[in-house]
DNA sequence: CAATCCACTAGACGCTGTCCAGATCGCGAC
DNA sequence: GTCGCGATCTGGACAGCGTCTAGTGGATTG
């Protein structure tokens, strides 16, 4: 596990005490949490953090490039650590998002668009997890 | 165009003056509106409508199969009446959301997930409309 | 020490979406 | 007609998300 701190100032990011507990926190989840879930899990560690430090935290992380910000399922907008290309799967049932690797699904054709230029794009799944042998 | 009060009945739906407004308008739309922007379009013409009103309404249409809600960009669920299978184009400079054909783009390997059971599935492109020869 | 800059805090604010109590409508029964 | 009842509508209250702002505090510089 890389070093917070060293992650922070190779993005030209100073590191204060509550940005370096932000980064510990979301940098290394898989969870995909809210901005408020982020501050929940923040504040169990550093009680002395504030929401507008932690909303301004993340979308500072946001425009440096450490994070994504992900509007895909209802009531607001979730961050993912994971910056490769990749595609996500909405459990309908709980509402979790799971990562899905690139290379698992391939999209064709999507050059042959006429008068959209595209930057970015991704394969948005939704259903549910199967009960297979896998820890939930 | 179809009369809104027999699509209304056809989904088993009531067709009172307030529903058969709402639907004059959001089934025919294609700017994908928000809930708060349907209400603006709908008091423009039938001016004693209420706001909760008009959140009831869309959320039965979507539970009666007659629109779809979307959260694909920040800030709000946008409704669309079109109710194929279909991809979403967001113009990331203006937030405008366009439909995608179907056919226009094909996925690959879907079905060949493990442990998830898809339910539905879309491509979420993110860029710039060209300028292109079409009219804005 | 004073000036300045940056980050942080706490609370106010606006917007979205839901919920509730009460009013009103439509319709069948009498 | 009018009574009663369920469905619908209204307006306002409410809660959550995200932003903004005024003020505070700490570090640096002259």
């Amino acid at each position: 596990m890389r070093n917070s701190v060293t992650v922070l100032q190779e993005h030209g990011i100073q590191p204060s005490a509550q940005r370096v507990a932000v980064a510990d926190y979301v940098l290394q989840t898989v969870e995909h949490p809210s901005a408020d879930l982020v501050w929940n899990r923040v504040k169990a560690r550093v009680p002395y953090i504030s929401r507008a430090t932690v909303y301004n935290t993340l979308n500072l992380f946001v425009e440096k490039g450490l994070l994504q910000a992900l509007t895909l399922a209802e009531d607001s907008v979730v961050f993912d650590p994971k910056m490769e290309r990749h595609h996500h799967f909405v459990d309908e049932a709980s509402g979790t998002i799971h990562d899905i690797a690139w290379d698992k699904v391939q999209v064709c054709n999507i050059e042959g668009l006429k008068g959209y230029e595209i930057h970015d794009y991704q394969v948005v799944m939704r259903g549910t997890r199967k009960a297979a042998r896998r820890r939930t």
